[in-house]
DNA sequence: GCCAACGTTGGC
DNA sequence: GCCAACGTTGGC
């Protein structure tokens, strides 16, 4: 089983919107590497931290679960309402989301700011100045670490 | 709201 | 295939 940090504008789609609604795709992904990610290498069953991005007090505020495996993005307006590209040929896609499912909230939110602080962190892209993947891996002892700090 | 960092686009 | 211009991301 692997882990994943996916990113999301809370102010458009936060933690507490998909509690409410428990499950959702993650759909608007316009970015190679992370399509990449999403189409090849979840799996269902994974689990992710719930990253709440460009916002007062950026953090992880949750975990869920890849409920279903890479399939082609056919929306033309994401989860934040504004439009994306489209795949030009869905026969041929070249967008692709997985859906996720609620897992629960942490006790605490842990903030960038406290994982900034933490040298067991410090190789996380996250935690890098001008990162802009919205899809990250997150490798087991920085998911054990983090739920550590909970 | 600012702006640095980065990805993408498109002219050549 | 280079690279400047442009658009977007996201912390601050």
């Amino acid at each position: 089983m692997a882990y994943w940090l996916m990113k999301s504008e809370p102010h458009a789609f936060s933690f507490d919107d998909l509690k409410k609604v428990r499950r959702s795709s993650w759909d608007g992904v316009r970015n190679y590497q992370a399509r990449n990610m999403m189409r090849d290498e979840m799996r269902k069953g994974d689990l992710a931290f719930f990253y709440h991005s460009n916002c007062k007090e950026p953090g992880i505020a949750g975990i869920v679960k890849i409920c279903k495996e890479g399939y082609p993005d056919t929306i033309e307006f994401g989860r934040k309402g504004k439009q994306v590209k489209p795949n030009k040929d869905i026969e041929n896609p070249t967008w692709f989301m997985v859906d996720v499912q609620y897992q629960r909230k942490l006790k605490r939110a842990i903030s960038l700011q406290e994982m900034k602080s933490h040298a067991a962190l410090a190789d996380m892209p996250l935690v890098r100045r001008g990162n802009r993947l919205s899809v990250l891996p997150v490798t087991e002892q920085e998911w054990e670490f983090i739920l550590g700090l909970e």
